[in-house]
RNA sequence: GCCCGGGUGGUGGAACGGUAGACACGGGGCCCUCAAAAGGCCCUGUCCGAAAGGGCGUGCGGGUUCGAAUCCCGCCCCGGGCACCA
């Protein structure tokens, strides 16, 4: 968790599912590393710091206290020795050691560059991290400028993180996400040559079937060459007052598909590549810089929105591709008016032999491209890791010596946010001698995005303690990949993008041997209350401590499973916590005066040659072992394990009048074993109380197969597909025996009686259909 | 516009193509109590019927099947994601 304020209901829904999976592996006999850690740097908490008026690491440190202090009162089986914080020294050494491996690789760097800002956080924000034009923390919209910053070549690896989606069991929907994020598109780029000017522009084109189609040209108003061209001509002037406006405008107004389109010719031309025709050039909004190439073929026929542009300023329209429906038309069909070579051919086939054609001319090639831009992790922050580089004049940006690590984060009065970062501040920190020639040189003084953070932490669990290294690779090989991770939506594209990087780049470079971090992922729904989300500002919070306070932490953990399935939003009802909490008192109160009357027994098994309510209980328990542990294994469905064990209860307490004790004690543990994951503090005294021993210690129940097959079964009669009648039918019967069965009960006759049976259908085990005419 | 989820009683929800509504909440009745709380027992989809039983029912309309909440086709509504990406 983000150690800032205290522990939500989420987090509360999170660990409860977590600690219900781990107790279930545990006891299946599975080793369960169960860790938990702070990803305590980045905005969330120093915002919070700057708020209270304390020191980002005190309110952190806070912050964490709250969170130890909750997770122990829900007692959440947690491995403590594997506990950080990602603003420890002790983990954030080895943040720095791996950017300094991605740098020495390459895979870090710094350039000039269009980035996101955000005035209200004074940082530059990861594309990422910008949310429909506004910050992903603050909502505020963001600007765009031109800095020197520090991004991760994530784009290398656009197509591995592509295609590696195909062997991870995760939700479709969040892949489905990440897709989308890269956003991959194959085409070409075409060359587009202007002849008054000499200069050849390339363009991106996921249609190279429609190049013959291209009417007009489109630059975007950031195109470096935009004024150069339109220099000298007429246009000079309106084209400069279209630019203008263009780049002041939000991101919000630019980004609106119902605008108009609106644009200004250059005065200049390009030829098509091929078939030489001459083509007006234009600047216009709707072409974006940083997609492709910044400029465009335009194709009105058959793309809508170069149809509007065309439509406002009267050029011509032309249609390549056949079919019945009127231009703008996207769909496929045959080529026309476009080549000899190529009319008549189905526009799907005609994509490669056109490319090879223009590409053996020198004129354009096949080509792919992505949506995902290289991750910009610099910020102009106090609150994070230091980046482990000094800027020397003679040697440039030198990696300090990995023996020299962790560059430590001074503690500063001044850490509000001022545009660049405060450590630029602490003068005696930020002078410091070039590790390479010794002359005096500057510490970089960005910090790391907290996303860096969060990239590796599941790789540092599995080797918290180790002051050599950032991890033995040996204890990695035992414990990676991730059997089950569980969170929120919200990381569907961020951490969850970058943290697949990471592991990707960190396997390239030998430091690990898997290819993804997380081969199962479950994302949790939120919990709302009267159907909206929680928040302090609707009055409508539900806090956990409150709950625990006033009904413990298991009836805040069982309700918050039994709710519903745990994937999906749910909504909190005080009626519903009321009857899970009775639910836990009847249970432990039987299990109570059970032990008490007949006395503990620590082998609680079914006896030989049980008869009458004592088998019908023993069964109920039987079945509830196999019921729950089906629910647990490969689903989550905690919903319905919980209430089968509420089923088995039930009869407990309806039959204990009529059993034997070893039946009822039998039938009592195995419920109070069942609930354990749930409920863990009632489960384990009610088990102790009634066997003497600790049922974390208990292997997981295995149903008594002979219990979970019976001798004679209730038989649903159907007629024409509608049940008649039940009768009993003995297990091993036939299916003349079942139909005759069928047929013999009195409402079945009273439903074929005057009627030809045509058809009979036998399930064994289920039902006889009779299809009677 | 495109891509995912989802739509079942008064409510949350359960149902390998095979008894729709498990379990729980809420509601009603009763027991215990001087009374209340707590606890216990029973009823609770809907309509017809005294009952036995029957009709109708899983967003809507079709289809496949002996049999559909479940599979297929066409819609409607709700939630989420993406969206001037060439």
């Amino acid at each position: 968790p983000y150690p800032s304020g205290e522990p939500h209901i989420g987090h509360l829904k999170v660990y409860s599912v977590g600690d219900a999976i781990a107790h279930f592996h545990r006891r299946t006999g599975r080793r369960v590393l169960h860790p938990m850690g702070y990803d305590a740097f980045g905005l969330p908490a120093e915002n919070h710091a700057i708020k209270s008026g304390q020191h980002p690491r005190e309110s952190t440190d806070l912050a964490i206290r709250e969170f130890q202090r909750q997770f122990r009162a829900w007692g959440i089986s947690i491995d403590w020795s594997r506990e950080f914080g990602t603003h420890e020294p002790r983990y954030y050494h080895w943040t720095q050691w791996i950017f300094l491996q991605l740098f020495n690789a390459g895979l870090a760097y710094r350039k000039e560059a269009a980035v996101k800002w955000c005035p209200k956080d004074q940082t530059v924000l990861a594309n990422e991290q910008v949310i429909n034009g506004h910050c992903e923390r603050c909502g505020s919209e963001v600007e765009a400028r031109q800095l020197e910053q520090w991004f991760f070549r994530i784009t290398d690896y656009a197509d591995r993180l592509l295609d590696d989606l195909d062997r991870i069991h995760w939700p479709e929907y969040v892949k489905t996400m990440q897709r989308n994020w890269i956003g991959r598109s194959e085409g070409a780029e075409v060359t587009f040559r202007c002849e008054e000017l000499g200069i050849d522009y390339p363009v991106f084109t996921t249609r190279p079937d429609t190049l013959f189609g291209a009417t007009f040209f489109v630059m975007a108003p950031e195109h470096p060459d935009v004024l150069r061209l339109a220099h000298g001509t007429p246009h000079e002037d309106e084209v400069r007052h279209y630019v203008d406006h263009a780049i002041t405008e939000s991101t919000e107004e630019r980004g609106d598909t119902e605008k108009p389109k609106t644009g200004v010719f250059l005065g200049r031309h390009v030829t098509n590549p091929v078939n030489g025709a001459r083509l007006p050039m234009y600047v216009a909004d709707y072409v974006l810089m940083e997609y492709g190439t910044g400029a465009i073929m335009a194709v009105p026929g058959h793309d809508e929105r170069d149809f509007a542009f065309a439509k406002t300023y009267n050029l011509p329209i032309k249609r390549v591709v056949g079919g019945h429906d009127e231009l703008p038309y996207v769909g496929d069909g045959p080529i026309v008016h476009s080549h000899p070579e190529f009319d008549g051919l189905h526009n799907r086939d005609a994509v490669h032999k056109i490319v090879e054609w223009i590409d053996r001319q020198g004129k354009g090639h096949a080509s792919v491209n992505y949506r995902l831009r290289d991750w910009l992790v610099s910020r102009q922050r106090y609150w994070g890791c230091p980046i482990p580089i000094v800027h020397c004049d003679r040697c440039g940006l030198v990696p300090v010596p990995e023996h020299e690590l962790p560059v430590v984060l001074p503690d500063i009065t001044d850490y509000a946010p001022q545009g660049r970062s405060p450590l630029a501040a602490a003068d005696e920190w930020v002078r410091v001698r070039c590790p390479e020639c010794g002359a005096e040189g500057r510490r970089e003084t960005d910090t790391m995005d907290t996303f860096v953070d969060s990239s590796w932490y599941f790789l540092r669990y599995c080797d918290a303690t180790n002051d050599d290294a950032a991890w033995d690779p040996a204890v990695l090989r035992r414990w990676m990949p991730v059997d089950q991770y569980i969170g929120g939506v919200e990381h569907a594209i961020l951490h969850l993008m970058y943290a697949r990087f990471f592991t990707k780049a960190l396997t390239d470079l030998g430091h690990l041997d898997v290819q993804e971090p997380f081969e199962r992922l479950f994302t949790q729904g939120m919990i709302t209350k009267d159907g909206a989300k929680m928040s302090k500002s609707k009055g409508n919070v539900v806090s956990p401590q409150a709950i625990v306070d006033r009904y413990g932490a298991d009836t805040a953990r069982a309700y918050i499973l039994f709710i519903g399935p745990p994937d999906q939003d749910a909504d909190w009802s005080d009626e519903g916590v009321e009857g899970v909490y009775k639910f836990l008192g009847r249970l432990w109160r039987l299990c109570a005066v059970t032990a008490d009357a007949i006395g503990q027994d620590p082998e609680p098994l079914p006896g030989e040659g049980l008869q009458g309510d004592d088998l019908a209980l023993a069964r109920k328990a039987a079945w509830a072992i196999d019921r729950v542990t089906d629910a647990m294994a490969g689903r989550f469905a905690f919903n319905s394990a919980i209430a089968r064990v509420m089923e088995l209860y039930n009869d407990c307490s309806r039959l204990r009048a009529n059993v034997a004790p070893d039946t009822l004690r039998f039938a009592l543990a195995t419920a109070a074993s069942l609930l354990f994951p749930f409920a863990p503090h009632t489960a384990a005294d009610a088990y102790h109380l009634l066997t003497g021993r600790r049922v974390w210690e208990e292997p997981w129940p295995f149903p008594d197969q002979s219990l979970l097959e019976r001798e004679t079964y209730e038989l649903v009669c159907q007629v024409n597909g509608k049940v008649r009648d039940r009768v009993q039918a003995a297990t091993g019967a036939s299916e003349d025996e079942l139909v005759a069965l069928c047929l013999a009960a009195p409402n079945v006759q009273a439903h074929v009686d005057g009627k030809e049976v045509v058809k009979r259908v036998v399930v064994p085990g289920k039902l006889v259909n009779l299809v009677a005419r």
